[in-house]
RNA sequence: GCCCCCGUAGCUCAGCCCGGAUAGAGCAGCGGGUUUCUAACCCGUUGGUCGUAGGUUCAAAUCCUGCCGGGGGUACCA
């Protein structure tokens, strides 16, 4: 990693030296043993230079003497050169962390469109779904926070033979009307259908034909449609309000119905689509691109999700004229987004940059899942769990907790939990789902960073910081080996947001706060800060404010809220 | 068959894109720490042929190739 300082050195350096790439590739190395700054330039380049490792970290560190900034350097092991930096040198890089500490100022430029979510109508969500939800809002955040005007977007499944199924299961099954009805009662439905289609296949018939008709404009059917759109909405709002989720465009796949035509027209004209078997659209893809062909309209001339993808595009660049647009969406999608991306560049539209930003899958110790058979882990199960598994350990503590709002603790400890289970992982990875590690709640968990954060607000209150990070009159005295480990982690933050959000990784972000909170808990531990002596107690509270700050920064960012005390 | 992803400690995972110093955490195990700002914490310790065999390199968990094991995709589901 390289930051502002390195530049600096590098910049400084090269005005010495011709070979400007013999001092560039620094990184932060662990610990305080090998420096603050190390590089191994001096072994890469050796031998383009014909002289030995050693002696030419020996010139670096010569020269290295003479800059402002750096207490010492040294040459280790084969030829790296190592530097410390002066106690002046290391708080001034605060400075460059004030900044970030605030959201950064919309920038006047095209906006990044971010899809994620993607929710089925008349399902509930099962906790597979937190994947798409909680990684697409926490990039979307990153956006945001960095300056990047953002446009959030979900895309409903609400158009489809699933509703001719639960129109027919309803007619004959169901007791109530679906207003009445709750998101778990229409999923009984839609399971009792498949039951159901075992001993009577006309079932299935009877649900096709029903759909066909609520597309040809039904009334009775688009009112019913409605209905069950407005019950799935309802019960999907107040899980993304638990989750900190907010989608400013929650546009369903219906809503492109009558913009399919067009492109289809236009795709046959221009000879990208050709007919296919049975009566199908496709496309074939150039031989070299060896892609499989994809069918863009059903033999029966109905419309597929390629076909709708398509029409998303065409929305989207219409209305918003983005510079980016990335879909959130499981990796078993990749080959489908592929064919899109290059689709859509064969039909010759002005496009954005496309991306389709893929994770792994969630998997699960024990059963498997499928909605039709009805034995799908609900994600509001899994929150309500973690929510009581959380209140269970607040009552074990009694008044070792220091909160007055023991209900809204548990909920963000617990919905907290579940978050950062899935934030604190490499999101290409499959996740394995088990309560144990998902409703964690020591070690690198939600409420360990939680319980930091109150920790270091507390020692603020007693304090009494005024709220402003002063940098100037710090004193450089006595930095411990704990305060040095703690201000190398501070000023890596405006790196790691930008890492985080350029790489759409979150984890960047998740594992860098829990590297804080354990230099801070180290630090806590060992140094006294509102007992120490003036100069001291001052630079000590400014880290905590540091620390404070930066956790409830980035944690928010990645959907995480935090309590003044715990 | 072909394509993509994964394989790191008993378990869950960082690190791999962009090669560097004894491969890091958390959980579990063992041993310590509270007259001090919140012990949901901290310190120490046990535990790894980085799936496997080759190749490239001064240097490979990291790059390349083969193989083994797991997952996903592969024309009318999304």
């Amino acid at each position: 990693m390289v930051h502002t300082l390195t530049q600096s050195i590098t910049a400084f350096l090269s005005k010495q030296y011709s070979t400007h790439d013999l001092f560039v590739q620094w990184t932060v190395p662990d610990g305080l043993s090998h420096g603050h700054l190390s590089t191994p330039s001096a072994l890469r380049f050796a031998k383009e230079v014909g002289v030995s490792p050693k002696e030419i970290a020996q010139m670096m560190c010569d020269v290295l003497q003479g800059v402002p900034c750096v207490e010492r350097s040294e040459v280790a092991g084969p030829g790296f050169v190592n530097v410390w930096l002066t106690p002046e040198a290391l708080l001034a890089q605060l400075e460059d962390v004030l900044p970030v500490l605030q959201p950064q100022k919309t920038r006047d430029e095209d906006p990044v469109i971010v899809e994620y979510s993607q929710p089925n109508i008349a399902k509930p969500l099962g906790i597979h779904h937190i994947m798409s939800t909680i990684i697409g809002q926490s990039i979307a955040n990153l956006y945001q926070y960095l300056g990047y005007n953002t446009i959030r977007v979900n895309h409903f499944g609400d158009w489809g033979t699933q509703f001719g199924k639960l129109a027919v299961a309803l007619e004959r099954w169901g007791e109530k009307p679906v207003k009445d009805c709750s998101i778990d009662e229409l999923l009984a439905l839609y399971v009792r259908f498949h039951d159901e289609l075992e001993n009577d296949p006309t079932l299935h018939d009877a649900a096709r034909d029903t759909f066909r008709r609520l597309e040809e404009g039904d009334q009775q059917l688009r009112a019913f449609w409605k209905d069950v759109v407005a019950v799935t909405m309802d019960a999907l709002n107040r899980l993304y309000e638990r989750l900190h989720v907010s989608i400013e465009h929650p546009h369903g796949e219906s809503m492109y119905e009558d913009m399919m035509a067009p492109i289809l027209e236009e795709g046959l004209r221009k000879g990208v689509f050709t007919k296919g078997e049975k009566g199908a659209v496709v496309i074939e893809f150039p031989e070299e691109m060896k892609l499989p062909t994809a069918v863009v309209q059903k033999g029966d001339s109905a419309t597929i999700y390629m076909t709708r993808d398509f029409a998303q595009i065409r929305y989207r660049i219409d209305r918003w004229h983005p510079h980016a647009m990335y879909y959130v969406v499981d990796h078993a999608q990749s080959l489908h987004f592929q064919q899109l991306f290059t689709a859509v560049k064969m039909l010759g539209w002005e496009l954005p940059h496309l991306e389709h930003i893929a994770f792994g899958r969630m998997r699960f110790r024990e059963k498997s899942m499928s909605t039709r058979k009805g034995n799908i882990l609900k994600l509001e199960e899994v929150l309500d769990e973690a929510h009581a598994r959380a209140k269970r350990i607040i009552e074990e503590r009694g008044d070792a907790v220091q909160t007055d709002d023991p209900e809204a603790l548990a909920e963000m400890m617990g919905v907290g939990s579940v978050i950062y289970g899935v934030l604190s992982q490499n999101r290409k990875q499959d996740v394995t789902f088990d309560w144990g590690s998902f409703l964690s709640f020591d070690g690198n968990s939600a409420p360990y960073v939680q319980y930091t954060y109150a920790r270091s607000r507390s020692v603020l209150r007693k304090g009494k910081w005024n709220g402003e990070h002063v940098l100037s009159n710090v004193s450089t005295a006595d930095l411990s080996e704990t305060e040095h480990l703690l201000l190398k982690v501070l000023m890596q933050f405006p790196h790691i947001l930008e890492e985080a959000r350029s790489s759409h990784m979150p984890h960047i972000l998740t594992n860098y706060l829990f590297e804080l909170c354990q230099r801070f808990n180290a630090f806590y531990n060992s140094d006294p800060i509102l007992q120490s002596p003036p100069p001291l107690k001052g630079r000590r509270l400014l880290l905590t404010s540091f620390v404070s700050q930066i956790l409830k920064t980035g944690g928010e960012l990645l959907c995480l809220r935090f309590p003044e005390s715990m």
